[in-house]
Order: C-alpha cells, then sequence, then structure tokens
DNA sequence: CTAATTAATTGATTTGTATCAATTAATGAT
DNA sequence: ATCATTAATTGATACAAATCAATTAATTAG
C-alpha cells in the first residue's frame, strides 16, 4: 500500500470522478468540495492482500483504477469471492462490524481514493441528502447479496455462467472484462466448469472467442434474464423484452 | 392478511416492545411517541404467501409474534430461505429495489407491526440518530448475507448444520425453535441431508433428541465457531474460547 | 522475438448430495 | 385417546460438478 500525495491536476480529475458517484448526487457543490478536501488516495499493488476489518479500514473506499477482489475464505482455503470490484464502485468497510474479517485481493494495481468513517459520519449528521444516499447504497448493498445468494444456490452451472454473460452484455458490450478464472471463483465454480459451461452455451447459440462474446442472435441470452438485471437492459419491457 | 385495530392495552404492549427494538434507541420518547402512533398491525396466516415488492409493501415491519421465512424461488420451484424471521426481527421492503420480487412465507401465524415508508423517511429526515440506526440496520443486514453466501458455499452439510447448532446453542438454549424442514433449507439442503448430517454429528459427541440438542461437553460445537458467531457467546475470547 | 510463466481447456475419475422410495415418528384434530 | 396427517428418518441410486492429470493457448518478461 501507498500513501499518493496528490497534485493539483489529478485532483480536479479526482473531483471530477467522484462528482459522478450515485452517493454524492443532489448535494451542493459547497458541501461536496469542503468533503472532497478531506480525500485520500492509496495505491495497492497487483497481489496484495489486505484483510479488511473494521478496525483498521473504517474508511469509505472509492475504487478509482483497478481491479480487486473482496473474498471470503477459510481454513481449508477455499474462497468466496463475494464482490469484484473495478472503476466506479465502492466499498465501505466503515460499516462492516467489529470481528469481521474480509479480505481485498488486488488483481490489478489499483488505486482508491478514501475518507475516513470520521469525515464520512460528519457529513451524514450534516447533509440529510447524503445520509439518504448512504442508505440507499446499503440498501442496494444489501439486495445484491441476496440476489448473489440466490445465484449460488439456486442456479445450475450453465444458468450461473448464462447469467453472467448477459449481465455483461448489458454493461459492458460483448466481452469478459476480468479473467475467466475470477469470474469462474465469483460465480462459485471451477475454472474446468466455468470452461465446460461456455463449451454448453454453443447449443443455446453463445458462442466464445477467447475473450470474446459472440451472439447467433441478440435474445440468444434473454432466457438467463430476471426482472431485476433486466430493468439495466435497453430493451427493459420493449415488445422484444421477455418482461414487457 | 388482516388489519387490526388497536384497543389501548395491546397498543402498551406494542409500545414497549418497539421501544427495545435497536433501530429506536437513543430516541426521545416524545419523538417516539409520535412517530408510534403511525403504527399498524397486520396479521397474517400460517401458509399465506407474499410478495414483498416495494411498490406495494413500501413499509418497515417488525414481527411481534409468529415465523415466517423471506424466500427466492426460481421456475422450477426450488426455493432458497434467505431469512427466518420470527420474534424480533425487522424487515424493510421499503429498502428494496423496484422490480425485486421476494416472498414472504408464513409458516405460523404472525402479527407484525409496520410503518408506512413515509412516515419512517419523515423521521429519518427529522432525527439523526434514528437515520444513524437505519444505516446500522442496513450494515448489519448486508453484513449477514455475506455471511449467508459464505456459509451456502464454503462450508459443508457437515459445518453447516454444525454451525447452525451452535448459533441455536448460543442463542436459545440447545433446542430447535423451528421445524428441521426449514432449517435444511435456509442451510441451503435437503432434510434428508440435515438428518444425515445429524446422524454425523454423534462423532463429535453432538446428540440429537428430536428437538433437543443435546452435547457430551459444552465444548463441542466450538469448531464451528467463527468470530462473528462468537461475538454473542458466553465465553467468547476467555481462556475457554478458541478466539482468545 | 523468444522463452518462461500463467491461464484455459479437455478428458478420466471420484465424490457428495440430491432424488426416489419406503418406513417410522411426531403432531394435530375429532 | 385414536386416527389422520405431516414431519423426519433411513436406504438405494443417480447425477452434477469437483478433483486429478495432461495438454494447449495466451500472456508477460527479458
Amino acid at each position: 500500500m501507498r500513501r499518493m500525495p496528490a497534485n493539483k491536476d489529478s485532483a480536479n480529475n479526482y473531483f471530477d470522478f467522484l462528482s459522478n458517484q450515485s452517493i454524492f448526487a443532489n448535494i451542493s457543490t459547497s458541501d461536496l468540495d469542503k468533503f472532497f478536501g478531506s480525500m485520500q488516495v492509496v495505491q495497492y499493488q497487483k497481489d496484495e492482500t489486505v484483510i479488511l476489518n473494521a478496525e483498521e479500514y473504517a474508511n469509505l473506499y472509492f475504487a478509482y483504477e483497478g481491479l480487486f477482489k473482496l473474498t471470503q475464505f477459510d481454513q481449508r482455503g477455499d474462497e468466496l469471492v463475494l464482490r469484484i470490484i473495478d472503476q466506479n464502485d465502492v466499498i465501505s468497510p466503515m460499516h462492516f462490524l467489529p470481528h469481521y474479517n474480509i479480505a481485498a485481493k488486488f488483481v490489478r494495481d489499483t488505486t482508491l481514493i478514501c475518507f475516513s468513517k470520521n469525515k464520512v459520519n460528519d457529513l451524514i449528521a450534516k447533509n440529510h441528502q447524503f445520509s439518504m444516499n448512504v442508505i440507499q447504497l446499503l440498501a442496494k448493498s444489501t439486495q445484491e447479496f441476496m440476489q448473489f445468494s440466490e445465484m449460488l444456490q439456486l442456479k445450475t452451472t450453465r444458468e450461473k455462467v448464462g447469467w453472467y454473460l448477459l449481465r455483461t452484455k448489458i454493461n459492458n458490450n460483448l466481452e469478459f472484462a476480468h479473467p475467466k478464472r475470477l469470474i469462474a471463483a465469483y460465480l462459485g465454480m471451477t475454472p474446468e466448469s466455468f470452461s465446460r459451461a461456455l463449451t454448453d452455451l454453443k447449443n443455446d447459440g453463445i458462442f466464445i472467442n477467447n475473450k470474446e462474446i459472440q451472439l447467433e442472435s441478440d435474445d440468444k441470452l434473454c432466457q438467463y434474464c430476471d426482472k431485476t438485471t433486466g430493468v439495466d437492459c435497453d430493451l427493459f419491457q420493449t415488445q422484444q423484452c421477455a418482461h414487457h
């Protein structure tokens, strides 16, 4: 880990970046500027591991650049990837309960912007809109983990992969942004099973060339959709959408 | 579902009950009394099912009495029990995102106390302590689902059951408070597997007589402990505790 | 550009748990 | 108390995905 002193140019970039975060939506520029002044920039290197306990990491973090995974692991060494975090994601270990240990494993060199728990709590106290935004963030987080549990428990291997491909399509324009082994771990399966599932999906008209996803027709992944996923799709509830 | 008109006596009971909820901690009696005035009591019967979408169920609910499960299910009919909710638990579908459908299936006749989203948001706006308490609740909820995912994905069947027994021991004094099939579903396994796991645990000095849990010695379940679970144990971090 | 390293794929085998089927135990209603 | 119903257990079998092992493809470093 490395603390970065911010020069004026980079500070401007960071301010722009932060202003677009939904947690800061509808807050006056003056309040924001004051708050942003307390920003810290930290960098982590590829392959670093950090245990994000609430005591030492009592901050609110924004992923400005890079890639890491939030993982839980057991004594056997098996690991659960709870979240893949890359650009624009937020993580708030300051809200973790005491004794809860979870690891951040950095997959690529990563730059985080962070705010201390005290500063965040000050803003919550002072600015009602911000506290609503924090509530919104945590509510979304709760729901994401409910859906994550659902994915782990209810979906078949093939459905998991189909669901992941669909989300990739909706967000990232048909190519894998992360190593396949990372995706496999996030979906709760081995790289072997992931690879075999990709092969299986050829029967559905879904073809994979290295990182590229090719679809026989645009709706080939729709069978793996659900309403909460679909809401971000361009075609949601239009004529062509299964949920219309 | 049935709306209950509250008489004066029962209202007093409800007020007492609510006052002890952690979400209302450290809030002035006057603010609370005013808020409690907007309370609604609703009752659900055994075997009822309700889809708790954020549109129709935009409330904050307290389980005053009864038992139900929060479940997600798929087109095959497989179900995931995300939470078992009984006395004293809180659930806030008002914080669910649009299009997120999750079901409450009532296992026993249940009495809920509820507050409308508007009233809750009013209190959030007016009372900073309450908004902090809501944040605390949602943070805890996020963490519980992370741990739930961990349980589903990383623990073996036997570890899941051992972990559940341990939590029962810490909370409820060595007896099952819920039907075994419900517990099995919550742990992501069939009743058959649950039953077999209980049999296996005899080798660990853990014996089950119908609803009763008997331990060869008091520490027989400690091997299934982790810090976040152990924090509620009487012996946490004492000499006898594995985490000391 | 090439060698070295890591990632991904493919095949063979094992394994844990679901499923199916039948029995026994517990609970609830008359 | 007895019968009917539901819950729990036990055994046999099937199956999906993990593991183990080997190969091929893709990156990364020199």
